[in-house]
DNA sequence: TGTACATCAGTGAACGCGCGTTCACTGATGTAC
DNA sequence: TGTACATCAGTGAACGCGCGTTCACTGATGTAC
């Protein structure tokens, strides 16, 4: 049953992925390795040959879905070059389809008072993150010094992914719209 | 061993009560319910003539640190009478003592992505609360109307909610206090 | 290049453990007369 | 008001279950000669 380095390497990349997914979609701690392992079409057994733990895996599918998250938060403001790259951005981040899909979306949002008891490994990934979207983001601000400009966009990732969360917690659904509406326009104006 | 009904009585309260914090401190799958009793100074077989289920000790336990958070950001704006409400708000929200107490603190923040994921009892709870602060923070905007009043609350609670979460998720010190205080000040610009 | 052997990705059963929940029991409280 | 009995808050042992983790095994892959 032995498989190829190179498919192997794979089967660990779909792990990684598949959890990030998961994680973000039902919790950490709500979601189990067996569960996990047939999301990515495995048995569980096969967990420990890629991993030394859960808590292992918890932080490299968090470094997983904070990558892509920063990654595309700055492709959204580098696209619609035109106007203020923050409300470019607010656009995506404050739609009721982010909000409505937390597998695929924000893991800060989807997870964020879990990031915050997460492990020195897990919270280290979800720092290295913010830290380059501040920096490539306020570089992307060019009206402002860049000292100001980060004082900016710490405010404006503040907001949106306070807004994201309210939005989720609430069941009103006209209050739900109404927190994301408010929110995008007021990261027109920081 | 029977207790009479009033002790009965105050010690649902408390299991409530340790509930709330302990749920806040270490979150709610992670916290066990043999764990909390112990904590309420009670062993864990009595549990169930208090509650049907860990699920309703959770919306009660929910709604049980809604209300005073609630409460103390009321509290907050009538004290400081003169100035902006929202800023005298902040002040206390965005302080590096609330981000380092989150057992006491705010709920939504505490248990933010956890309470996206509840049940409808607890995430009912939770909207009570957030529409209770909306509707007595907005009366406390004299110079504004209430429509706009509302709207203007709203983007300072997705805030500061935002900028307390990162401020607990981030590792690197500065960057933390860096997200409190650029919050402070854009809340007062709102 | 071909052969013999070691490696190891993945399977599926099993491990101990702690979870939420149930239960028989105790004895003080509440109730009926 | 006093007495007999039912109630039930709290204890501590036990339940089944799913968790993270381990292990013997299989057989294709990788390696050494």
């Amino acid at each position: 049953m032995r498989k190829s380095k190179q498919e192997a390497a794979r089967t660990r990349q779909r792990i990684v992925k598949t959890a990030a997914a998961e994680f973000r979609r039902k919790g950490i701690s709500e979601t189990g390795l067996s569960e996990l392992m047939a999301a990515a079409g495995l048995t569980h057994g096969g967990f420990y040959r890629h991993f030394d733990s859960k808590d292992q895996l918890v932080a490299e599918a968090c470094a997983a879905a904070v990558d892509p998250e920063v990654g595309s938060l700055l492709a959204a403001c580098s696209h619609k070059a035109k106007g203020n790259p923050l409300e470019a951005i607010a656009a995506d981040y404050l739609s009721t389809k982010h909000r409505d899909d937390p597998s695929g979306g924000c893991p800060f949002a989807a997870l964020g008072s879990e990031l915050a008891r997460g492990d020195d490994h897990t919270r280290a990934a979800a720092t290295a993150g913010i830290l380059k979207l501040v920096d490539s983001l306020a570089e992307r601000l060019e009206k402002t010094k860049p000292e100001a400009a980060k004082k900016r966009v710490l405010a404006a990732l503040s907001l949106m992914l306070g807004a994201l969360t309210l939005s989720r917690i609430v069941m009103d659904p006209k209050l739900s719209v109404d927190i994301l509406r408010q929110a995008k326009k007021h990261v027109a104006d920081l």
